[in-house]
DNA sequence: AATGAATGAGCCTTCATTCAT
DNA sequence: TATGAATGAAGGCTCATTCAT
């Protein structure tokens, strides 16, 4: 009984910090966030997170990988049951939006956080942080604009569409972040990504 | 002779001052950068350093705009002796996937830094730093793209175009700073970019 | 137990930081003392002292208000006794007078930073530190000089003589305080104090 | 010429320096004052300064002194043609409570830098700098008294009530300078001090 | 005589982490 | 396992005074 029921509770614990620590970090990001932030929203005692995990980027780590319900993970689900390709982009992308018109009005998410990570951690474990969360996009636009291939409503190279529009993302990221995104241009940008699912490709000459 | 010679001297040592500055917040970010790295990194005194700049802050917002001194104003330029588009849009892209590659490999530059500042400051002086930046992009790749235009080889909305082309840039720096971005996606993603400057616009119905 | 231990020790050390910060501020007035100079003193760490005192002025404040407990409080007990009002009165001059010379030549009392901290601070709180203090040796003296109207050994209006005496203390405190007031000023000034207690008021005309 | 005109400008000099200083130290106290507030009144140099006055020190000791023009000049001076006493001891009271005033609503006067000077200087020097302030009042009020002696309308000891008076003095400046002296309070205690004049000394038995 | 740039000791405060209980 | 008191390095900034010009 020791043995499961410490796990148990130990687990318990542990995900109370979790939750605690990914309202800290999605409210005031990672590098102004404080143990002692953290230690207050959880009630847990100072020595006693240290018990849990060894350091704030540990803690940090945790709460980013811990994660595993993914925003998106309605629309790969969708996939299986071969819906209109329009239809379920069209679906992906004012989710995508409702997240960045979100961010840009809130500020509010793990994103900043995640960020400041990145740019001031660099060993090997923290650069693929940021590259699952990459490719968390990417994989999941690919999907969708398989499933368009699928349908025969998309002809270009998805691998490279898929690219792009991550790419396209993380751009607004940065500028609903820095309070430089409007709503008219998501709509714009993701009007012309529509548009361009399909273009023959033209030679440059 | 003194008040020249006094300018001068003061100037000199501002200048000296932001060089380093701007060493240190390439290095080392916004945030991690401290008063005394960048004493350190140009010989001055503890107080010394406050006679020219009052904070850590106004430091960092001359740094970046002080460097305003433009990576692309070479083609800026160069668009008035109208030379052939072709020619000068592969000239910028190339000169932006050198600025990309260098930054992935050294992580030596400004970019880290500013993004720090902006996550973490919201004046509106602060908030139009990064905007600034933004528009540059923006505003170069678009004089380059109105020189398309009137060369006939672009036929797609500039405006929209230059916008995308912005987040794709602001996106690939997140994936440089990041460590996350490889050579073959910048070829890959600037020669689709090209292709659709020419593209008719299809309807996604 | 725990409950009690905890409040009991953390009451210990902050009583240990409050005594070091009485000697400290004691010796070096409130203006001229500094967190360092009180760290040494009651060997804690820099740190430390914050988990007692969140900053100097509270700390100050702390300090003062601790140590009311009153030096005059057995004179104010005595009265109830009804004791001969020119013993008690006695006494009473006799504390004042010790406490007068003790400051003139050992320069050690709160007085000095009572003073600094009165004229650099200005809230409502702070002012009313000093009001106290002044109040303090008002209420005692009317108190006493109340027994003696009950004895019929006062005759003139107790209000007026308090005020006066409060007044006539305060300044002798800053004459000991710079050194500038002798024993036989203080018997004199007494003495002449306690003619005045019976006389007929007279018409200034 | 030399020596003249440099001893004449130097002189100017020192002046327009001493008459900033007594404007900041009046303003800001002695403490919280910085060169650099003295240096921004008086338009001087940062170094200039030192060639006149070694020190910080040395530059307040000076504005103290300096003031060769004392308040109860006049006073003093009306005395030598024997005016009526009453007459012109309610004259001083009255410039005495208009000073006290002033204080406790503009704290301005060079009085809280004087006992901030005071407080925390002790030279041999230091004291007397004090000790002449007070001095200054006790042969005021002496002077005064002297005349009511002769006008047969002081019979008390002079010297005792001119002790008296200064330590009332002392007393009012503390609480103008905390803010806690009323107009009223002034009036009482100046009354009641004329009524100590001729009271007939009482043993207190 | 005069300037003002330069110095560096010193100040208060914060915070991740350790450690005695 | 759990606590929270304690630590001390580090940070940004101020200011009297010195010194090269």
């Amino acid at each position: 009984m020791g043995q499961q029921a410490n796990t148990s509770r130990s687990s318990r614990k542990k995900n109370a910090i979790l939750a605690g620590a990914h309202h800290v970090f999605s409210t005031k990001g990672f590098l102004s966030a404080t143990m002692q932030d953290i230690i207050d929203e959880c009630g847990i005692s100072r020595g006693g997170i240290y018990l849990y995990f060894k350091s704030i980027d540990n803690l940090f780590f945790a709460t980013i990988t811990q994660r595993s319900v993914r925003q998106f993970d309605d629309i790969r689900a969708a996939i299986k049951a071969n819906p209109p390709f329009k239809q379920l982009f069209n679906q992906y992308l004012f989710k995508q939006k409702q997240r960045l018109l979100n961010q840009t009005q809130h500020h509010q998410s793990l994103l900043r956080a995640m960020y400041e990570y990145s740019f001031t951690h660099d060993t090997v474990r923290d650069r693929s942080l940021k590259q699952k969360q990459l490719n968390a996009t990417r994989a999941t636009v690919k999907s969708v604009l398989e499933l368009g291939v699928k349908q025969q409503r998309v002809s270009q190279d998805v691998k490279c569409l898929a690219d792009d529009f991550m790419l396209l993302i993380e751009g607004m990221n940065i500028l609903a972040l820095t309070g430089n995104l409007t709503e008219k241009q998501i709509d714009t940008q993701f009007a012309f990504f529509l548009t361009q699912l399909t273009a023959a490709p033209k030679h440059f000459s």
